[in-house]
Parts: C-alpha cells; structure tokens; sequence
RNA sequence: GUCUCAGUAGCUCAGUCGGAUAGAGCAACAGCCUUCUAAGCUGUGGGUCGGGGGUUCGAAUCCCUCCUGAGACGCCA
C-alpha cells in the first residue's frame, strides 16, 4: 500500500478529531480483500465521539463518499471498508517503482556506520549447518541496512584464539599425519580434536598439557606459532570455498587473535575509570547497578577472558573502523554475555553502547539435540549445499537440458533453496535440521521465488524488452509514460504528487477509457497490492532486523504473480490491457529481484 | 534453584505493539499442460491457538498461575 495508506488518512483526518499518523496506524487490510482494500476500525473513535462504533462507521463512509481516491466505501458494523481507485493507486505504484521512489530504499541511515559482527566460525572446526544462520541472517541485515542508506562493515570474528588450541596443538603432535591434514584439514583435525577429548576421559593428565601448549603459544614460541599459523591458514582456505559458494563478502576477518595486543589497554581503562574490583581472586566488573551477574575480566591468573576481548573488538569497531552502532548476529545462548558487554560499555561512559545490539536467533539442532564438534555430532554445510545444488542439477537436467550455463543456475538454485529455508523462518525457536526440507524445492521455497522471476523475465524476453539471459536492475521500459499516454495526460499529473489531488482531474480519469474495472481484474489488483506492500515491508525488516519479513513478503507476491499469470494472459492481450499486464509483470520482476537481493540469494533469468 | 526464550492443523511454520470467520506450505486425496516455463495453478479434508484464571466492546496476542521443551546463570568461547 506504498504511499496511498498515508495519503487516505490524511483525507480522513479532515474528517475526524485524530492525526492524520494515528490514522494511518489505524488503517489496516481487511481479512479478505472482498471487503475492501482498506479499513478503518471505528472502536476507538466512539469514546471520545460519543457515539457507537457503527454509527461513527455509517457517518465517516457518508463523508468520504466522493473521495478521489476511492471507488466506494461501506460500513459493515464498526468498520468503515474501502475500495480504492484502482487505476489510481496502480498509476503511482508504478511510478513508484519505475523511479525508486522510496520503494525500494531510503536515506534513514544516510551518514552513519554500522558494524555487524556475522558468521564468526572456529577455525579447526566444521562449518556446520548452525553457522549457516549468523552467516546468511548477518548478510541480510546488512543488506538491509545498507538499503536504509547505512554504511555497513561486515565482520567476520574467526575463533582463533583460546586454550582449545593448545588441545588441538598436543591432539596434532600425539596422532597427526602432516599429509592427512593437509588433504582434508578440517575434518582431519577435527577429529584429532575429538579423539583427544576421548583420551582425555582416561588420561587427565592431558588437560594440564593442553594447557601447557595454549601458554607456550601465547608466549609466541615459534613452533607452536608456527603450527597454529598455518592450522589458522588450512581452515579460513577451507570456510572461503563455502562463502564462494554462498556469496558472503566481508569487509573485514579479524580474529580473536588479532586483539591479543590491545587486551591490557582494555584492562588498564577499565582500572582507570575505577570499575574494577576483586572478586573471588578475579577482577571483575560489577553490574548489580543493571541486575546483573558481574562480568569477569581477568582470571585469577592474570589471564583475559572473552568478555574482554570482546570489549577490545567492540572498541576496536568504535574508535578505529568508525562504527556508530555494533550489531551481533550471534545465537540466543549468549544473551547474557552481551548484555553484560553493552553494560560494562556503558558504565566505562560510551554513548555508542545504546546502540549496541543482539540479534540472537535459536539453534539448529539434529534428533532434538544441539550439533556437539566435540561429539562429531554435526551436519557439515558443504555436504547440505553438495546436496542441494545436485537436486537441481537433476531437476534443470530434465526440464531444461538446452539451458547453456546449466550449472551456475545449479548452484544458484541449490544455494538459494539452503538460505531461503533457513531466513523465511527468522524465530528464535530452534530449527530441526531436516535435509529434505532444507533442499525442498516446491512450495514456500527459494527456487519457487527464483521460478517466478525467471517466469516474469521470461515474459518480457518474449515481448522483446529483456535481452536473453538479463534481468535489469531498472524497468525495462518507461512505463509512466506509457501509461501516462494511454490514460491521458491528467493520470499522471494525478499520480505524481497527491498535492494536485482534485476532483475535476480525477473525473477526467474516470472516463478515460482505456483504464476500467475489466483491465484492473481481481487479480491483477491483488498482485498489484501485494507488491506494493514491499516497500513498508523492506522498511519494516530493517528497523527490526529481521529478514524473514522480506521472505513471506516475496512469498505472498509470488503467489499473486502466479495466479495472475494463470488466469491472465499477458503476449496475447491488446492495447492497455496489454501494457498493464506487462508494466505489472516488470514491477514483480523487480520486486522479487530486489528481494532475492536482500537475502543474498541468487536471481537467475533463466532456469 | 533463579532468569531468558519457545509451545498454533499429522509435519514445518505465519499471525503476537489487542480487532472482522485463526492463515500458508509440506504430506493425503481430486482436478488443470495443442495457449506466455506444470519448480506452477485450482479444489477437498484437517484446529480444546499447552491448561486454568483475569483485564474489556473485543484476547492466539496483554496480566497472573501452572504444565512441557530448550538455553543461560564467574574464572570455556
């Protein structure tokens, strides 16, 4: 409802003691679009009017009887249901898209930088399916942000660091073979790893060497150095193949490591600004002020803990990279940890720390129980995404064997099915792995959305306004003035600017010819609204950072699309009919494109 | 034990800043390809919205309580 919602309660707060912005709240879509295609639910009107809702409802329908904007309106008991003119709301859709009018972007966050802290993997360990989430939940925000105008630094915070690598160090020198290693690191040390932790169960003994490795690494001897440098290599080798596949781009991979030099600054502000104090033999910072669990800084030891080095990184994003708002896309299980670290920050007196936030989301889990690296217990992602991209192999085999670059749609098609699956569902319950549901490729899927798109392209290609192979990233063809030529000049000046709203232009519209009832058909008009509602949706999934917003989005525009595209023939029709039919099919097409876009999802022309 | 999150159709989930008859997809069954891509479209069946109270014109939605599941709760990350 792009723009018209606020233009209706504008006219309706003419009528009524209440903001033409609370209107607009107010007005809502009605549970089946027989009723109308706005309404306005009276109830809260009749206190302060003193009358009944149905009464406020009969005389607020007698009121706007001759709106411009409307072809009728009715009360059906304490709502007033509305029809809108449908060419006229079509025309400044249109517009809309044609010119990014707002519709696909905004300049909310024009000037500001936000670092998202995405993915964030453990070096020596699989990249499993649970990895999945903060890696393509953290692209889409961050698309979405940079949308609203935001400069995004997209950050990946390797697990690099920490005394399971002496583990793994000491797992590597008792049973590794350098050329095993070196022909599949991660699995193979992995399961060093795992072996260890089995060893470990009857010899304690090897916890204490564990240790031993992680300090003469931390010391920088070089062996261990060395040993660790190039596990370090062999894995982010391994994960970049992955974030090829997947079309993750980062600004920049900083390790846990990389702050191994700027924790005793931390520790020494901390000190400085008096928030320190004993505990237990460790320094810790209290929070009882917030009504929370103190945050442990220092062991008893001497040695630093993750909070504080998640501190330096937060600093780090802040002071050097510029950031002004830091948003973690990091599962639920930490919800604790940051709001700890969003509290020291704010008691160490940074004003960014109000807009420090969490995106938590739930865990993917296997049989009901959470994926174990230490069990084994995992779903690697390159086996789903393997997995995946072969179904579609098989499937273009059959049904489009003369496709020229069958496997880059392949690959499209299987990666989009993964990610999709995962951001249409953005709760934060946990998600039952489940390989046939994560490569489905009918239904509420990714390659239904990327179906659809090749469809309208298709459809385009034929009318000789899309090259083969092309999607373009603007309207193929100036529809308003297309439009504006069949449906007279005055739709147009109508369209562009609801200033020039009047009765007499929109009279002249009415016996235009070209544009009635039969060519806005029920469903064309339903697909018509269900694409102009991206635009609130787009604005809305950024505000809340919540991606799956755009999925049911682009979900209900395609099924409008699909209908529309069964029951109305769209090469064969004549004259506007025509040129409606084709200006709409342009509009899904670049709905969903930008959609697809947002998610970080593959958007072939052709399948 | 305390706190947080979740509980909606056989399955996976929408709807949760209160609004009209609780919606999709999958699975099942029945239809639709001489016509723009059938990865599609149409139809049928399927529900104590975890239980019980309360708030009001109105509750899946807000409050209380109980049940169930998951997670977190100081020297791991």
């Amino acid at each position: 409802m792009h723009r018209i919602k606020g233009i209706m309660a504008r006219e309706l707060a003419g009528h009524l003691p209440v903001s033409q912005t609370v209107l607009e709240d107010w007005l809502e879509i009605p549970p089946d679009s027989a009723m109308g295609d706005l309404a306005l639910p009276c109830f809260r009107l009749a206190k302060e009017l003193r009358q009944s809702p149905q009464a406020i409802a009969r005389d607020i329908v007698s009121r706007i009887a001759s709106s411009d904007l409307l072809q009728g309106a009715e009360a059906i008991g304490p709502y007033v249901n509305m029809r809108l003119r449908r060419d006229y709301a079509c025309s400044l859709w249109l517009q809309a898209i044609e010119q990014d009018d707002a519709f696909f972007s905004s300049g909310n966050g024009a000037g500001q930088t936000v670092a998202i802290d995405l993915s964030s993997p453990n070096i020596a360990k699989p990249f499993g399916v649970g990895h999945l989430r903060s890696t393509i939940i953290g692209t889409a925000i961050a698309n979405l942000l940079e949308s609203d105008g935001f400069t995004t630094l997209r950050i990946n915070h390797i697990g690099d660091w920490g005394t399971q690598f002496g583990k793994i160090i000491v797992a590597y020198h008792r049973y590794g073979d350098p050329e095993r290693v070196r022909a599949n690191p991660i699995q193979e040390l992995n399961s060093l790893y795992v072996r260890f932790h089995e060893e470990e169960k009857t010899s304690p003994e090897l916890e204490a060497q564990g240790r031993a490795a992680f300090k003469r690494l931390e010391d920088g001897q070089p062996d261990e150095t060395a040993l660790w440098q190039w596990i370090v290599d062999v894995s982010l080798a391994d994960f970049n193949r992955t974030y090829d596949l997947l079309g993750t781009k980062f600004t920049a991979v900083l390790g846990e490591s990389f702050y191994n030099d700027k924790m005793a600054a931390v520790v020494d502000e901390l000190s400085a600004k008096g928030l320190l104090m004993l505990s237990e033999g460790a320094e810790v910072v209290s929070l009882e002020q917030v009504d929370l669990p103190p945050c442990l800084i220092r062991k008893s030891d001497g040695a630093t803990l993750y909070a504080t080095r998640d501190l330096a990184a937060a600093l780090y994003r802040h002071k050097v990279l510029g950031a002004d708002r830091l948003t973690y896309v990091v599962g639920g299980e930490q919800r604790l940890h940051f709001k700890q670290l969003f509290a020291v920050l704010e008691r160490m007196g940074y004003e960014f720390a109000t807009q420090c936030s969490h995106v938590a989301f739930g865990m993917m889990t296997i049989g009901g129980k959470k994926m174990s690296t230490r069990k084994g217990h995992i779903v690697r992602l390159q086996d789903v995404l393997d997995e995946a991209i072969s179904r579609a192999r098989s499937i273009i085999a059959q049904k489009s064997p003369d496709l020229t670059n069958a496997e880059e749609v392949a690959k499209a098609i299987g990666v989009g099915a993964v990610i999709f699956n995962d951001l249409k569902t953005n709760r934060l319950h946990d998600i039952e792995f489940a390989m046939d549901q994560a490569v489905a490729f009918d239904g509420e899927t990714g390659p239904y959305v990327q179906y659809t798109h090749a469809r309208a392209c298709s459809v385009l290609r034929k009318a000789g306004l899309l090259a083969p192979g092309e999607s373009n990233p603007t309207s193929v063809a100036t529809w308003s003035e297309v439009l504006a030529n069949e449906w007279t000049d005055k739709t147009r000046g109508v369209a562009s600017g609801e200033e020039s709203l009047n009765n007499k232009a929109l009279d002249d519209v009415s016996t235009s010819k070209a544009f009635d009832d039969a060519t806005l058909d029920d469903v064309s008009w339903e697909l018509a609204k269900q694409v102009s509602q991206f635009s609130g949706v787009r604005q809305r999934a950024s505000a809340e950072a919540d991606p799956s917003l755009i999925a049911k989005q682009v979900l209900d525009i395609c099924q409008a699309f699909n209908r529309f595209y069964h029951d109305c023939p769209i090469l064969t029709s004549e004259g506007s009919t025509r040129t409606l039919r084709l200006a709409l099919t342009d509009a899904t097409r670049l709905t969903i494109r930008a959609s697809l876009q947002l998610l970080g999802i593959g958007h072939p022309a052709q399948l």
